[in-house]
DNA sequence: TACAATCTATTACATCAGTAATATTTCAGG
DNA sequence: CCTGAAATATTACTGATGTAATAGATTGTA
């Protein structure tokens, strides 16, 4: 299993907002993007550049303006983060978290239903 | 709900040596980490030090020698790390994530059946 | 009591991430 | 074909982190 590259908490920001719309323009993704953070547009402007530079994202020049596409799967990098917290916090495996939660009384009586549903249908 | 030290990757293994020992002794974390990592003793040392600065432990001066206590609490710090992480991918609920990994296949029966004991449990 | 061994404290330096500002390039329109 | 607005590229600066090295303090022992 290759390992993806490395994206930035704000980064995956923007990553999120690509994921969604691409191809996207930088002057789309500024848009939607200041909309919902407090960021400048310069500092969008520097996000995508280091997702392109990092190998996340593609561009094709359209006349004047880039357009970009991810080059990494969404499901894929969230899985490989997961993977990575897992193994920080629960020796790998969702079973150790999901005993804390339980143990802890972190989870809600329907929140324990909605669980056990979704394991039944499997 | 205060929120916690920040604690960076390296200083964690510091802590879980810590967590499983204190009280304990700079040379005896230095001991312990010197054999399951690479780092140098120095090395160590830095990141305990920064431990202290952030008001993650505390030490006593026992004659000669520091020994340090935790002064945040191990199940606590993962369960807000666990928070953060489910927050940033999986709309904040452990259902969510369940579910990716359901579909993604990334279970196998045996755990599955592990989840669905825990579950029963309850 | 002075010194060497041992601790602890201070300083170092590179990289990454957050957050921009400034500089340069490039079209589209006059 | 030149120029200014718009886009992209380069540079900047701070704090956190990884990873130590060096400097200073302390103390048991000769």
């Amino acid at each position: 299993m290759k390992s993806l590259p490395q994206i930035s908490e704000a980064e995956f920001e923007v990553m999120k907002i690509i994921w969604k719309y691409a191809p996207i323009s930088t002057n789309e993704i500024t848009d939607r993007l200041v909309k919902t953070t407090a960021w400048s547009p310069k500092t969008i402007q520097t996000l995508i550049k280091r997702l392109v530079t990092k190998g996340v994202l593609s561009y094709e020049k359209q006349s004047r303006v880039f357009v970009y596409t991810p080059l990494v799967d969404k499901t894929e990098y969230i899985g490989q983060e997961s993977n990575t917290f897992l193994n920080r916090f629960y020796n790998g495996n969702l079973s150790s978290m999901l005993s804390a939660y339980l143990d802890n009384d972190r989870l809600s009586e329907a929140e324990i239903d909605e669980l056990r549903s979704l394991l039944s249908k499997k």
